[in-house]
DNA sequence: GACTTTAATTAAAACGTTTTTATTGCCAGG
DNA sequence: CCTGGCAATAAAAACGTTTTAATTAAAGTC
């Protein structure tokens, strides 16, 4: 590897001018910056990243770490907790922090089940902002996260103590009920996620507040709950059908569950949308995937990492400005899971 | 935060006693290294990694990044290339590098479509090695690679300069011929993967030789293909119907084109298994939610990612041993899409 | 008791940058 | 012909570690 002290020799000049003049300083003088350059090239230096973040005090690496709300590795085969949703987010994080001169650190692993403990990331020092996607398992987190004076934003859960993106979970069930009854249907069952989960108690209401807006009464009997699986989904509607209940139109916390569902129904003989209409939440590769394809009501996964890399390359540039939510709006993506009911 | 220098003044001893004794020297007395240790803890110090790493000249860092064969994006909705296969590797590399005190930074943007220079993970010098998961587009690359002197794995494609390990494509396109044939059936189409891709080639021959065992003649009519996407799948089957083929079993280059194909047949009312039967190969999420849950030849992908990492850590504590190619035997996992053919 | 070993600690160099301050040479102004 | 000022470059300090070599203190050895 060739440092800047080659480079210099190699210029006829000072490393300080070397420094100066690849770092675009305009106190040197054209000619000698070519020259520096063509040394540079011919000796295809890169600057040593350590050395220099020794000094600047920036990584230019932004960390991105992961928390999911339930870890459930139970061999069941579906039950396998669905982790598209960073997957799918990563490309646009990856994107923003890529056009801002950032590298990306992650950490998938949830090795760090010490919950008392800050995540590795947090620690090591080598990132300069960290973006945490996913339910927060912890209450205690967050201030320790706050504490820690690292910048950070939270991804899919909120906490007045952080910046947060998310989206409405709230909205996106209304939406999903709105649209039901819109097909003209009036019995529509929901399987919601666990209780452990921030957003569950979010989604039922959402769920409350459509059938209210269009008049319908609220059943107790049609809500059941799930972990965020496939698996979760089957046994949530082995548990519905099994009580008696055989609805005509499904609403699912997340995509995996409503897959689930649907494929315990096709075990008796119960197919969607012939027998039965169900709109999903998250827009992932399944929805899309599935057959039928997936009515569902979209997170925006996209733009949730989009948003979430401005919001903390906003913070590392000014770490002391006040904490900001910010909630999008979910948007609705019909598919053909949902047919008209008369 | 707190340095080196801190702990040194509050334990009473010079800076190269700390570091002596926080990195576990035989040197130091027992006790005056717990009252280091305790001094370190009481400021809560991390040593910082950028000036570490200067002087050992070692990051700790592991690079992963993909690349993929074709980066379709047009909105087909159904076109999007699946990314599941990095995404679930992924895990099983984090696990690898983590126990060996590794972090991993992700280029997964394709954003260096310049292909005439290496991804900027090898120039940064940010990490010690890296894991390249994907097909090769480029020719030149595994040269320049080598050349970079960066260690390196290939995972998932193949070349004589580098460390690879992949899964034997050619054995999992077999497999799936023999157990369609086991389970009956003796006219079986095959939709490849496009021509640009390293293991098209691989799984023809694969396919054949299923056919050759099994004393099948080679249709040329059967066999079609497609792009690794759903779209490219259904594209491909509605191909085949309209050359007035019409297969009872199907096999796929991979499981999102097998998707696409049974998402055509759908809506020309013809079911799997009840109509076709299908198995796919790579053994992701798509298959495993599919309705009917998808046979498909797994590509092993957390054993290949956990064998990636051990290749790459010990080809960066040797960097000049002879390279190695390691090849995974697929493994067949029986769901529901075949049906007995009498 | 002088001399050598050994154990424990410290001093100092090195890693490769950036950045602040100092130096040089040159030119204009008086 | 000096003197300030300016432009360009260079010197030097600093960043926070690790590591090698040097120092000191204690313990054997004969």
């Amino acid at each position: 590897m060739s440092t800047i002290k080659n480079v210099a020799k190699e210029a006829g000049v000072s490393i300080s001018t070397v420094s100066l003049a690849l770092n675009g300083s305009k106190a040197v003088k054209e000619e000698t910056r070519r020259r520096v350059v063509a040394a540079a090239r011919k000796l295809s230096y890169t600057p040593n990243p350590n050395a220099r973040s020794l000094v600047t005090k920036k990584n230019l690496v932004i960390g991105v770490v992961r928390c999911t709300d339930d870890i459930s590795d139970s061999a069941y085969g579906f039950d396998s907790t669905v982790d598209t949703y960073l997957a799918e987010m990563l490309k646009s994080i990856e994107q923003g922090s890529f056009t801002a001169g950032y590298s990306l650190m992650v950490d998938w692993s949830e090795t760090y089940t010490d919950k008392s403990e800050l995540p590795p990331m947090f620690q090591q020092g080598k990132v300069d902002g960290v973006l945490m996607v996913g339910g927060i398992i912890n209450e205690k987190l967050p201030e320790m996260i706050a504490r820690s004076a690292i910048p950070t934003v939270l991804v899919g859960s909120r906490s007045a103590m952080l910046d947060c993106v998310d989206t409405s979970y709230r909205a996106a069930i209304r939406m999903a009920v709105e649209y039901l009854v819109e097909m003209g249907h009036r019995e529509i069952a929901f399987i919601n996620g666990p209780d452990t989960s921030q957003t569950s108690a979010q989604k039922l209401q959402g769920y409350r507040e459509g059938l209210q807006k269009a008049g319908l009464p609220f059943n107790e009997a049609l809500v059941s709950k799930s972990n965020f699986s496939g698996y979760g989904g089957y046994t949530a509607m082995r548990g519905l059908v099994e009580k008696g209940i055989g609805p005509k139109a499904l609403i699912a916390a997340v995509d995996c569950i409503a897959l689930g569902a649907l494929r315990y129904l096709s075990e008796r003989s119960l197919y969607c949308p012939r027998d039965i209409s169900v709109v999903g939440f998250e827009d992932g590769i399944l929805a899309e995937y599935a057959l039928p394809p997936l009515t569902t009501v979209s997170a925006q996964k996209h733009e949730l990492g989009k948003r979430a890399c401005k919001m903390l390359l906003g913070r590392i540039a000014e770490p002391d400005a006040p904490h900001q939510l910010v909630l999008l709006e979910p948007k609705l993506v019909v598919r053909e899971s949902v047919r008209r009911w008369e």
